[in-house]
DNA sequence: TTCTTTAATCGTAAAAATGCGATAAAGGTT
DNA sequence: AACCTTTATCGCATTTTTACGATTAAAGAA
């Protein structure tokens, strides 16, 4: 059906898991990446960054808007992203979190 | 076109956006955190865990182990089911590395 | 006002993801 | 052998994702 049962699950693993499918694309990954080491945020400069055309790269923006990862001031004509400090966190811990949950070589078989 | 550029960016992008793809799914947040707790790995034990059908966890069970983050070991007629130690240190390193990259309160906007 | 720049949205196409029932395959059990 | 248990795979329908060109909307410059 393409239609994830969200209601099945506990909030806590919706959010986790649509914090991790916004962060699973290379494009994605490549435009946190930049606006992490970056000064810059104007969106024409992640577009020029890259390899994608403007059109699908504000799609991949609009998700991780949507995931809360970043989010867009306007600034004139242009927009300025920036990755939002409260959620950034917020995603940290709840990775690091799930990667605490298991202790190596406890493998069953 | 519904197909990822994958070429056009780095291995280390690509390697941890399929990764967190992996992890983009309340169903395989949920299976994670069963192996990652319980002492069974049984599939069968995974199925009755979860809200879905047993298709439909042996298709989750597949991704995950695609991404190399679970592995599964054949006893007798059923599937062990465990978290691979050395992916999953590669996963928290690389999600660790990825958000250590960004230093709060560095936004220009 | 007119033109340019910037970014979002629309429309479209192709592919992948989600989910399930049915079926198949493989290992035990009787 | 016949049967049961367990799990993977197939087939199908639906929805979502990825991608792009074209268009729109808004802001600034001429």
């Amino acid at each position: 059906m393409g239609l994830t049962k969200a209601d099945k699950f506990t909030a806590t693993q919706n959010r986790i898991a649509l914090m991790a499918k916004a962060l699973g694309h290379p494009a994605r990954i490549a435009i946190i990446e930049y606006l992490a080491i970056s000064k810059s945020c104007v969106c024409g400069d992640i577009v020029n960054e890259l390899p994608l055309s403007q059109s699908t790269v504000s799609q991949h923006l609009k998700e991780l808007k949507n995931a809360g990862l970043i989010k867009g001031t306007i600034e004139g004509p242009s927009v300025c992203y920036c990755i939002d400090d409260r959620v950034w966190k917020e995603a940290r811990e709840s990775f690091a979190g799930l990667f605490a949950s298991y202790i190596e070589d406890n493998n069953c078989c």
